[in-house]
DNA sequence: CAGCACTGGTACTGATCGGTAACATCTGCT
DNA sequence: AGCAGATGTTACCGATCAGTACCAGTGCTG
């Protein structure tokens, strides 16, 4: 019955797919999109070529299911901040600014994996790059949306602030990996511009 | 004498090295620097990969040649805006403004060519990576210098402010081109942080 | 003229990569 | 047991790519 899950190495627990895809996430963020091969996917994820193809009909199908997944959870998180503090706009603005000093404190920091995505893939435009457009003009639209209810004079501009702090700060704690840095002052800065809701 | 340069077609008037690297910074900005072959950079030199190579031992010669490029040019910008409002920190703070207003405003804008390069380069960690990060660290020096010569209040936090700002919107700029957009409402918010020399 | 340095062209190698075919194996279900 | 579907394994194809060998043309200089 159950012995199924046992008798097969620790791998078969999870189904192929999923193995695939997760291990397409490590590597396409670590190394790049371009710069890994289907090969070494199949082999990261304790599988072979054909098992992958046979789910991703193309490398470039499995480029865009990787870039929507990261969307979807993206997406799911964000739902789950606002959930987390129904009718209560202030709370979701905290709860976010907590999000966003764990997401930059996190080591193994690379910058935004869709981001990443869209400049690894702009050059041939792939479809994928739709996604990411569409899910940075999402995320814009409901900092715009939240800080509006939360009662912030300006709300789009404060959101453009807002956004474009956050992305700039994604991308330069690459560069600059340590608590110094212009990233490190970040939340600084977030927490200042969002301190009080009537500011000039 | 001068015949030389004109029996040649109008090409020859520039000598090889710096047709393919003309052709290289074209092709590695528009297309990535992974998606380009050397074979395209030398047609697109009008010349072949011999040359190529000739002046270039391998592909990472190039791309080192070609971010290094990319540096100084960046670094000789700065020095002629400094240079032209000598002992005037304020004047050269608004002659940055305008360089980067027709930064921002440029058609065809896909980011900042040293940080997609990074972006690019940085899974293998290619040599070329660090001259991008050494060049931002000596961007983020240069502003934090000169916002101090301009008698602003704490230049380090205003020099990163500015500084994620910039940087996040030439990366949003991919996604939102036009007049709308995050990116867009940049000027407006770095002429108000840089209005006055004291501020909160 | 002779020699030299630079350039262009062609053709090649070896490796890698995306993708496929054919066959063997295993699992779950009846 | 026995079937069907999913998975694993191996080998292969065609294309592309980085890099090289070889030769031919050109212009300069002694």
């Amino acid at each position: 019955m159950n012995e199924k899950s046992i008798s097969r190495s620790a791998k078969s627990a999870v189904p192929p797919r999923k193995r695939i895809m997760s291990a397409a996430r490590d590597l396409f963020y670590r190394l790049g999109i371009r710069a890994v091969g289907v090969d070494a996917i199949a082999e990261a994820a304790a599988t072979n070529k054909m098992t992958l193809y046979r789910h991703f009909g193309s490398k470039d199908v499995l480029i865009e299911a990787y870039v929507q997944e990261l969307a979807d959870e993206a997406d799911a998180r964000w739902e789950a901040i606002i959930a987390a503090h129904p009718d209560d706009a202030r709370a979701q603005v905290k709860a976010w600014l907590d999000h966003v000093e764990q997401v930059v404190n996190c080591s193994g920091e690379r910058g935004c994996a869709l981001a990443n995505a869209a400049v690894d893939l702009r050059g041939p435009d792939h479809p994928a790059v739709h996604i990411v457009d569409a899910y940075k003009m999402r995320k814009r639209a409901r900092l715009i949306d939240l800080f509006a209810r939360a009662g912030y004079e300006n709300p789009e501009v404060l959101a453009d602030e807002v956004f474009l702090l956050f992305e700039g700060a994604r991308l330069s704690l690459q560069c600059y990996g340590g608590p110094e840095g212009p990233g490190a002052r970040l939340m600084m800065m977030l927490r200042r511009l969002l301190s009080d809701p009537s500011r000039p």
